[in-house]
RNA sequence: GGCGGGAUAGCUCAGGUGGUAGAGCAAGCGGCUCAUAAUCGCUGUGUCGCGGGUUCAAGUCCCGCUCCCGCUACCA
C-alpha cells in the first residue's frame, strides 16, 4: 500500500466550467484516484476553486456583484458541476478560506526568511480610477510596430510581435476604456534564479516523466527570471510583513496563492478529518507519491514554479535556509498533463458562445456518458475534438449497445431461466478461456492506469466486454433448453465476466457501475460518490465543499466471485440511447449553428 | 523569433527500446434472435506529409523542408 496525493488543478471561479476544462484535469484525475483506491492505496485527492485575481473582479463588476459574491456564486456552480460528474475529491475547497490564507502566508514567510523573496521596484500599469494593477492582457492600443489598432498589451495579433504595454500608442483599459497609468511600484519577486540549480538537479531525477514535460521544463529553467508574487490589488491574500500587511492595495499575486492550494487543502482536509496532523503522511513522508493533473498550459507552474516554491521553503536553494513551520515538504512525483479539447474543430470560446458547460451537459446526458467520452476520446496525448456526432456514436454504439446490452442480455437470460444467479457445472474450454481473459485484464488495465494511459486502459476494458458478447454468440445459451446444466454454467460464466468488466469499468463509469453491482444482487455502496457538505471555519462564513466516504466503498481491483442463488430482477437498460438527430443538431443548450 | 506537439486506410485514431502496417466507424455479405433492431462472423483499401541519410532492414533513428496546433511566464 502506498500513500498517493492526487493534486488536481484548481478551476478559476469566474464562470461555469466547460467540458474542455474537466477533460483536462477532472475526469483523468478521478479515474486515477478511483483506481488507486480500489487497488488498496491510501489516496488523498484535493483541489478547490481559485478565486483571487483580476478576472474575478472583472466578472463581478459585469454582474454588479462584489468580488466575494461573484466568487461565492461560481464556487457553488463549480462544486455542483464536479459533484454531478462524480469526481471523488477527499476535499474540494476554495482559496478564500482562513486556512488557505494562513498556509499561503506561512510559505511566503519561510521563503522570505530564507532569502528567496526579494523586493523590487518595477514599472507597472495601473488603473487610475481603482489603483489596481492592470494586467497586460487587459490593455489594448495601437501597435508601435505595425500600426494595428487593437493590439493587446502583451502581443500584437496582427503582426505577432511581443509587446510591452508601455510602448503601445494610445493605450486603453479593456475593462473600462480609461487610459492606464504607468507608475513605479514596489513588489516582491520569487528569486527563481537562486532555485534553478536545485530545480535542475531535481528534474534530473524525474527520469520517468514524459519527455516533452521534462524537456519543456529544462528549457524554462535555463532562462528563469525573478517572478513577481505580489500585485497592486485589493482582492487577495495579504502580505504577512510589517509595513505591507495593512496596505489595502498590496496583495499576494493570485498564481502564487493558488498553487499553494494543494498543500492548504490537504491541511484543511486533515482538520476536518479529525486528525490535524494527518496531511503530513502525504507531504512529509518521502515515500508518499504525488500526482498532479492539469492542462498543458499549466505545466510550468507544476514542474518548475511550485517545486521552486517548495525548495525555497525547504531551504534547499542557493541561499540555503531552514524549512518553514510546516517542515520539509515533498516535491511532485508525477506531472500528468493533458492536451486541449476542441469543439467541432475550434477552440472553446465563452465570448463567442462556442462552449458546452459541464452543468448543462450532465443534466441532459448524465455524468457517465461524458466521462466515457473523455476517457476514450479525450485530449490525452494530442488535442482532440468533441463533436456531437461522435458523442452520440460513442454513447449509443459503445456504451449502450456493447456494454449496456451485454449487462441486459446476460441478466435477462439468468432472470428468465433461473430467477437468480445460476450454479455452474463443469467448465468447458470456452468458459475457462473467457474467465482467463477476464482475470488477466486486471493486470493489463491496471498497468495502463498506473501510467495514466486512460485511453488504452478503457479500450482494454471494453475488449473484455466484446469478448463476453462473442462468448454468448458462440455458446448460445438460449438454445440450451434441453441441457439446463450446461446453460447454467454458461450463464454463470457470462455473469461472472459481466461482474469483472464492471469492476474494470468502475473508475471510468462509477455511476453505472453502482447500478450493475446492484443488478447483480449487490447491496450497499460499490463506488462511492462525493457529497456537497456545508462547512465553516471559526470566525468565517459557511461554504460548500466536496467530500466523501470513500473508505467504505466495496469496489476492489480484483475479481469478485458472484454468488449462485442470488436473486435477480428483470433488468432495465443501463444507458439511454440518444436520438441520432442530436448528432446533427446538437442539444438545445449548444445548437450547432441553425 | 524561441520551445514543443502533430502529419498513418474515406473518417477518428493506435503503433515505448527499428524487422515485410493495425483498431474502431462507415460499406458489402452471412449467422443468430437471449438482449435497448441489440449481437457474432467474413470481406477491402494505405507513396505511414515531402526530400535526403544511417542500416542487411525505418512509420519507428539522423538532417533538411512543407503544412497544422499549442506554449512563450507577470495569463489564471
Amino acid at each position: 500500500m502506498a500513500r498517493i496525493l492526487t493534486a488536481v488543478a484548481w478551476p478559476y471561479a469566474n464562470g461555469p466550467r466547460h467540458i474542455g476544462h474537466v477533460s483536462g484535469f477532472g475526469v483523468p484525475s478521478d479515474v486515477f484516484s478511483r483506481f488507486m483506491r480500489m487497488s488498496g492505496h491510501d489516496v488523498l485527492m484535493v483541489s478547490g476553486t481559485d478565486e483571487h485575481g483580476t478576472p474575478i473582479g472583472v466578472q463581478a463588476e459585469r454582474e454588479g456583484l462584489t468580488n466575494r459574491e461573484a466568487a461565492d456564486k461560481y464556487n457553488r456552480v463549480i462544486v455542483e458541476d464536479l459533484q454531478g460528474l462524480g469526481l471523488s475529491y477527499d476535499l474540494f475547497t476554495r482559496t478564500t478560506t482562513l486556512n488557505h490564507y494562513a498556509v499561503v502566508q506561512d510559505l511566503f514567510s519561510a521563503l522570505h526568511r530564507n532569502g528567496y523573496v526579494v523586493a523590487r521596484v518595477q514599472m507597472g500599469a495601473i488603473s487610475p480610477s481603482t489603483g489596481r494593477t492592470l494586467p497586460d492582457r487587459y490593455i489594448e492600443g495601437t501597435c508601435p510596430i505595425c500600426g494595428y489598432g487593437n493590439a493587446r498589451g502583451d502581443q500584437c495579433d496582427n503582426c505577432g510581435n511581443q509587446l510591452d504595454p508601455i510602448d503601445l500608442i494610445d493605450p486603453r483599459s479593456k475593462i473600462n476604456g480609461e487610459t492606464p497609468e504607468f507608475v513605479e511600484t514596489e513588489h516582491f519577486f520569487l528569486d527563481l534564479p537562486s532555485l534553478a540549480g536545485s530545480l535542475s538537479a531535481w528534474l534530473e531525477t524525474r527520469t520517468d516523466w514524459r519527455p516533452n514535460v521534462l524537456k519543456f521544463s529544462e528549457n524554462l529553467i535555463a532562462e528563469l527570471k525573478p517572478r513577481a508574487i505580489t500585485r497592486d490589488i485589493d482582492w487577495g491574500v495579504p502580505i504577512p510583513l510589517d509595513g505591507w500587511r495593512d496596505q489595502p492595495m498590496k496583495k499576494l499575486y493570485v498564481w502564487f496563492d493558488a498553487v499553494i492550494g494543494y498543500l492548504s487543502a490537504a491541511i484543511e482536509w486533515a482538520k476536518r478529518s479529525g486528525d490535524p496532523e494527518a496531511w503530513r503522511l502525504w507531504w512529509s513522508d518521502p515515500e508518499a507519491q504525488s500526482y498532479y493533473f492539469m492542462g498543458k498550459d499549466n505545466i510550468v507552474f507544476h514542474s518548475v514554479i511550485w517545486p521552486g516554491i517548495l525548495l525555497g521553503q525547504n531551504g534547499q536553494g542557493d541561499h540555503g535556509g531552514v524549512p518553514g513551520d510546516l517542515g520539509v515538504l515533498n516535491l511532485p512525483s508525477e506531472i500528468v498533463s493533458s492536451e486541449f479539447l476542441t469543439m467541432s474543430g475550434s477552440k472553446f470560446s465563452t465570448s463567442r458562445g462556442q462552449v458546452i458547460y459541464v452543468g448543462d451537459f450532465i443534466r441532459e446526458f448524465g455524468p457517465d456518458a461524458l466521462r466515457y467520452f473523455i476517457a476514450v476520446a479525450g485530449p490525452e496525448n494530442t488535442d482532440s475534438d468533441f463533436t456531437w456526432e461522435e458523442f452520440v456514436r460513442r454513447t449509443n454504439f459503445e456504451l449502450a449497445n456493447e456494454w449496456g446490452n451485454l449487462v441486459n442480455r446476460s441478466i435477462s437470460l439468468a432472470w428468465k431461466n433461473n430467477g437468480g444467479i445460476p450454479e455452474p457445472g463443469e467448465l468447458a474450454d470456452v468458459d475457462r478461456a473467457l474467465l482467463a481473459t477476464a482475470a488477466e485484464s486486471y493486470a493489463t488495465v491496471g498497468a495502463l492506469l498506473e501510467r495514466s494511459r486512460f485511453k488504452q486502459a478503457i479500450s482494454e476494458a471494453m475488449r473484455l466486454v466484446q469478448s463476453a458478447n462473442r462468448y454468448l454468440s458462440e455458446t448460445e445459451p438460449w438454445k440450451l433448453k434441453d441441457d439446463p446444466a450446461r446453460r447454467d454454467t454458461v450463464l454463470h460464466t457470462a455473469l461472472q465476466v459481466v461482474s469483472d468488466a464492471n469492476t474494470l469499468l468502475t473508475p471510468f463509469l462509477p455511476h453505472a457501475a453502482q447500478k450493475v453491482f446492484e443488478a447483480l444482487g449487490g447491496e450497499g455502496v460499490w463506488a462511492a460518490q462525493p457529497e456537497i457538505r456545508t462547512v465553516s471555519e471559526e470566525g468565517g462564513p459557511d461554504y460548500p465543499v466536496l467530500m466523501g466516504d470513500y473508505a467504505n466503498e466495496q469496489a476492489v481491483w480484483a475479481s469478485r466471485p458472484i454468488v449462485p442463488g442470488t436473486p435477480l430482477v428483470k433488468p432495465t437498460p443501463l444507458f439511454t440511447k440518444l436520438d441520432e438527430e442530436l448528432g446533427r443538431t446538437g442539444p438545445d443548450f449548444a445548437r450547432l449553428d441553425a
